[in-house]
DNA sequence: ATTAGCTTGGTGACAAAGTCACCGAATCTC
DNA sequence: GAGATTCGGTGACTTTGTCACCAAGCTAAT
């Protein structure tokens, strides 16, 4: 692979959250289930026992809370944060398969991990997370119990493989110049500029530093982005959108 | 597009069935679920009230299970034959996402279609189909009642969700030499003559007929393979193996 | 402060894969 | 048997991925 070991990128120290085992608990929010669409229709009494017998836990950006080796007692909720999931293939190639924002769950990835260890995908915390850890006896209680809980579940993992679906379709047919500017939008949250490397965008979009490279130098030529390092610059956010098919 | 529609491949005859309306309803066997591991170690309660509330239904081979636009009443467990799912991107391009085979579920994809409806991959039957079909409102109860159904359900999730992290994978990241022969291995099923075109393993693997095309030719060129009109003939199973790096 | 090492990004040459526009032969349909 | 369709082959070209290497910026140790 050279010298560019892909897998190494020091993300913040890449600490290992051991979830479950007394990690700095932090009560900030008590009815946190009014912050999920999807859980606050659940009955009062549902309501009740998922706040009791969670926990809410507080974990730094950069900490793998999940990945090969390392598969969590507990499910979570994202209460605060985006926790990115990606995969490293044999040989040595990364991509992001998806991110978990504030408001979702981890449920499926978890379930993976508990089914198959032989999973190759991480979990990242983006930046500082706050969720809350159910365990897993609590999930299957309230699958069980609760239709609403039900359909929260599962819609979270039907969301997910048609979201799947959709990645397939992109990195199997859709050119790069649309999907970086894809991602360049969806990156920027809004603002105008992005802290990022071209590294980590090639690991966003599944392909070569190189190709990154080139297709921001030929954005720049056009006058859409400026770049610095580090850091890239939204100078025609219109034009990037056009070409992302935002107005089709 | 040219004139070569790939959408356009007329799959048999490509009827659509309309699964729970009555479609040629055969009992063939009765104790279907001792034929699924998952479900072979309910209840008996739960095993009969499965077997009592679901209808064996039988399809031909080229129905369009599901896909834009219909979304099946029931959920299926394939007791016989294999299911292609498939997708269709906006530019016209296919690809094979995966298949299910018999003792598999398709409730995955079901509860997909459910939720959104948004979604562009089709399940057409590659061969005559049988299946019990049942009602979603049994599939609730029986996910509300039973630990080993619900266990059985979430396996089938994980199952499906690492096996599209591994599509993804090899999608972004695999040559296309060993991708190729990795497939023609897999279609083969032991046999020593798959009967495919170009075409159809271009979408079995998302890419361009010529590029299948040529490929083939370097294997036929190593004396790999034969090919004769819609007939590829394994002659050294071992070199392909290798190549998909079936012994490592 | 200086140096050594790492990260970031740039570059050219080449290989692999995808696209486009054809073509002819085999097969099917009427 | 004629015409249409499917199947596969081909060359020219573009895009993307790979490899090897370089230089500027940043960081940490001495």
């Amino acid at each position: 692979m050279g010298k560019a070991q892909p897998g190494e990128m020091n993300e913040a120290s890449r600490r290992t959250a051991a979830i479950g085992n007394g990690t700095s608990i932090r009560m900030t929010i008590e009815n946190w289930t009014q912050r999920f669409p999807g859980l606050a229709q659940l009955s009062p009494e549902t309501q009740k026992l998922l706040l009791s017998k969670s926990k809410l836990i507080s974990v730094p950006a950069g900490t793998t809370i999940f990945g090969p080796g390392n598969s969590p007692e507990n499910m979570l909720f994202l209460l605060d944060g985006t926790v990115r999931v990606q995969q490293v293939s044999e040989t040595g190639h990364e991509i992001v398969l998806y991110r978990i924002h504030a408001g979702q769950s981890c449920v499926l990835t978890t379930a993976c991990l508990l089914a198959f260890d032989d999973y190759s995908a991480e979990g990242i915390c983006e930046t500082d997370v706050q969720a809350a850890a159910i365990p897993r006896t609590l999930f299957d209680d309230l699958v069980s119990q609760s239709k609403q809980f039900r359909d929260f579940v599962f819609a979270a993992f039907s969301k997910r493989i048609t979201d799947l679906f959709l990645v397939i379709d992109e990195v199997a047919f859709q050119k790069m110049d649309v999907r970086l500017a894809d991602k360049l939008i969806a990156l920027s949250e809004g603002k105008d500029t992005i802290k990022t490397t071209h590294q980590k965008l090639s690991v966003e979009l599944g392909t070569a530093r190189e190709v990154i490279s080139r297709q921001l130098q030929e954005f720049q030529r056009r006058g859409w982005i400026e770049q610095s390092r580090g850091c890239v610059h939204l100078i025609q956010r219109n034009a990037l959108e056009d070409l992302a098919g935002h107005n089709r």
